[in-house]
DNA sequence: CCGAATATAAACTGATCAGTTCAGTTTCGG
DNA sequence: CCGAAACTGAACTGATCAGTTTATATTCGG
């Protein structure tokens, strides 16, 4: 089933590789590092990283992958959906714009983004490992909250992509763009409460 | 004051450069396409065209500038901000939509992110003339509603930014992640008329 | 029709960097 | 303690590509 896996972990310093490439590629991004550099931090020779990774690029993959499902792990651990639904939206909201502005998350997309059309492996790799999963744990949420009563969506899918674009709002474009790089817990704050307003706007099941 | 232009114009050639820049840059994108193919293609040697231009990525942000102002020209073209706010925002998401799936604009958003560290310039110049401009308009318009007695916003940049964002929900990211390349006419109106929709629920005046 | 501005072709530089090779060393299970 | 597997280091290959150079040719205003 999962000889993939088996194949790639061979070696003791494998974690090394992984850490020091983690490290690495989340700072500079992937054209930012260099395989010697990865290699160097890692404490292993250039060979022993190729033993490992047929290569850059699914060393890099590699890292993403393991990112994706930490931060997933984080997050599921982190909110309770037994809240009310308001107070769980700006949980994910907040949580959700904390791994757009950590490195991380820059430089994730930057390099799922401008790496697409040469690398599409990766780009994919990443929606289903990071925005899919997060996707399909809004659906779940929603499907909860109308079956509790608290919401009223037609369209739930719909509703599961409006959710993370509107706490994006304003904030990723000037992310991205390097117009600003730092926000402030007020910014976050007013995004993200805007975004839960103007969900419950739509959504919320007001009979009262 | 615009000497800087004057000083970049200075052959008859210069337009034949622009454009074969222009076709190519947003078919291949940034790094996807060499300088001697734009040379060639424009029908000019390589040494002219550095004539014109310092480096590459200046041929790249001129291209660009050209290529947003072009767009925001026929976006203000064809919206007739006199209509009900929610048949003119149907039209915007329409148009803004429209942008984000053709080359240019994919391109655009993957070269600007893809490239943001290395090269600052381009992706604070695109987000000036692109996303600002439209961004303005879009604050002109919901003022225009609200004094109209259509809309009710209490922070007016804050739905200027949600609005789009809403228009990209299930698309953008799908789009860069190349996991889907082709949208429906039927699925950018699910989208767009599900972001109008929601928008109206929030900022629009119900007195009824 | 002259001379200055502009354009050309094509070879060249220089830098970067992923990935390979190989001869030799270390590690570790059995 | 032996032999196989894993690891090392350092040089090397090979490919890419932006930008330069140079000697020559074309264009065009005045």
């Amino acid at each position: 089933m999962n000889e993939a896996v088996q194949v790639i972990r061979k070696g003791r310093k494998f974690d090394q590789v992984v850490e020091s490439a983690r490290t690495l590629f989340m700072q500079h991004g992937f054209e930012g590092i260099g395989v010697d550099e990865i290699a160097r931090k890692a404490g292993v020779s250039k060979a022993t990283l190729y033993a490992y990774f047929p290569d850059k690029r699914h060393l890099f993959m590699e890292v993403a992958r393991l990112e994706c499902e930490r931060q997933a792990e984080r997050m599921e651990a982190e909110i309770d959906i037994e809240r009310p639904v308001p107070e769980v939206l700006g949980a994910v909201g907040r949580a959700f714009i904390g791994i757009i502005l950590s490195d991380f998350g820059r430089n994730m997309f930057r390099v799922c983004i401008g790496e697409g059309e040469r690398f599409p492996e990766l780009a994919r790799q990443f929606y289903e490992s990071g925005p899919m999963v997060m996707r399909a744990g809004m659906i779940e949420f929603l499907e909860l909250g109308i079956a509790r009563g608290e919401l009223e969506i037609a369209d739930v899918e719909l509703a599961a992509d409006q959710f993370p674009e509107l706490c994006k709002a304003g904030v990723f474009l000037r992310l991205v763009t390097g117009v600003q790089t730092v926000f402030s817990g007020d910014e976050i704050d007013r995004v993200v409460d805007g975004a839960v307003e103007t969900f419950m706007a739509r959504f919320g099941a007001n009979r009262g």
